[in-house]
DNA sequence: GCAATCATTTGATATAAGTCACAAAATCAT
DNA sequence: ATGATTTTGTGACTTATATCAAATGATTGC
């Protein structure tokens, strides 16, 4: 098993641009890594927490109840980041997070690194860029998700994101685009 | 007509935590006043925009076209932001945004307003919770969305975002909501 | 004020997708 | 390995929503 201090200086490293290590220093304390195992819940809906995590090894799905069903919303892979803004706002989250696999997460506590922001330019500059990204793959969930058909969101998925169909049982996928287990299975069968 | 600089420096006025004399100087370069009519559109699918609004006065749809067709995907009013992340990152909009009413804008100039961010703390920290509430609103869209059937998105809405069945045209919000203009009528009837 | 356009409603029919029921295949735990 | 559980596929039938067509109501420009 990989040493936890190198997987944070590893992401450290590939940060851009990169932090001066009286700021890494300042950061630490609010950053660890975490190991679940498959099935285990990260974030739960309609709970606040502080914490964003970003995916070194590992996949995980999100979704919430819906008339007692999970509809699931999307998936995330290695180098992605998963939470909610809501939690940062101290808002309970809509989604509940379930790890798909086995995985390496590096845990972030966004109220012990919300402060910091405020303090530092270099903190603020470094989180920025997260939230960015964050909005920029809440647009493409939005793009994806406002497609009419079941067969278009289907193609449209299949073709974007085939890691999806790789890793996810076709189970989790209908939820997610929306149809029954059994349409998307003639779907497929087309 | 209310001054431009009155508007803006109301906006200022509202602003938390207050910005400096020093940085509101460093800003105005960046941001204007601008009152376009009806039907005028100020963000284009497919085109780099480098402008952010917040809305004073007026009402904008967003859309973009899927086979030809205008499909709607969200409605803005007093007090709310339109642009896209995707333009602060020098994509193109995914979206056109065209305002349904004669608007009042304050119209931000992002790709000047950028590398102020890096240089002082004060703007990063007023620009932040701009695109935080971006993500928060993107969230709200997906929620909407992700419901199943016409009537669970129509009764949602309806409750949730009561104003915009006041200003916008059942055309557009059928578009929007992802029905044919009859089956909204016809869920209205019930 | 009147014509022209645009928005909304209503009816008849077609179609995509849901639901229920069950079989087959794959995966998991002991 | 073997039985148990979960996942996937197929058929018959039902339901929600789209589409087409046409009438009524509301706005807009001249």
């Amino acid at each position: 098993m990989v040493d936890d201090q190198i997987l944070i200086d590893n992401f450290f490293g590939r940060c851009e641009p990169k932090l001066t290590e009286q700021i890494t220093q300042h950061l630490m304390p609010h950053i660890k890594v975490i190991r679940p195992a498959k099935k285990q819940i990260i974030i739960r809906e309609n709970q606040t927490n502080s914490f964003a995590y970003f995916i070194i090894q590992g996949a995980a799905r999100s979704y919430y109840l819906q008339n007692g069903v999970e509809v699931n919303t999307w998936f995330a892979f290695e180098n992605e980041v998963v939470g909610s803004l809501r939690n940062y706002n101290d808002l309970p989250s809509r989604e509940t997070v379930e790890l798909l696999e086995d995985s390496v997460l590096i845990a972030f506590n966004m109220v012990g690194i919300k402060p910091l922001m405020l303090a530092h330019l270099e903190v603020s500059s470094f989180v920025n860029p997260v939230i960015g990204d964050y909005a920029a793959y809440l647009e493409d969930r939005l793009y994806y998700t406002h497609l009419r058909s079941a067969h278009d969101r289907f193609t449209t998925i299949m073709s974007q994101r085939p890691e999806i169909f790789n890793r996810v049982s076709l189970t989790h996928i209908a939820s997610f685009i929306g149809v029954s287990r059994e349409t998307l299975s003639r779907l497929r069968a087309r």
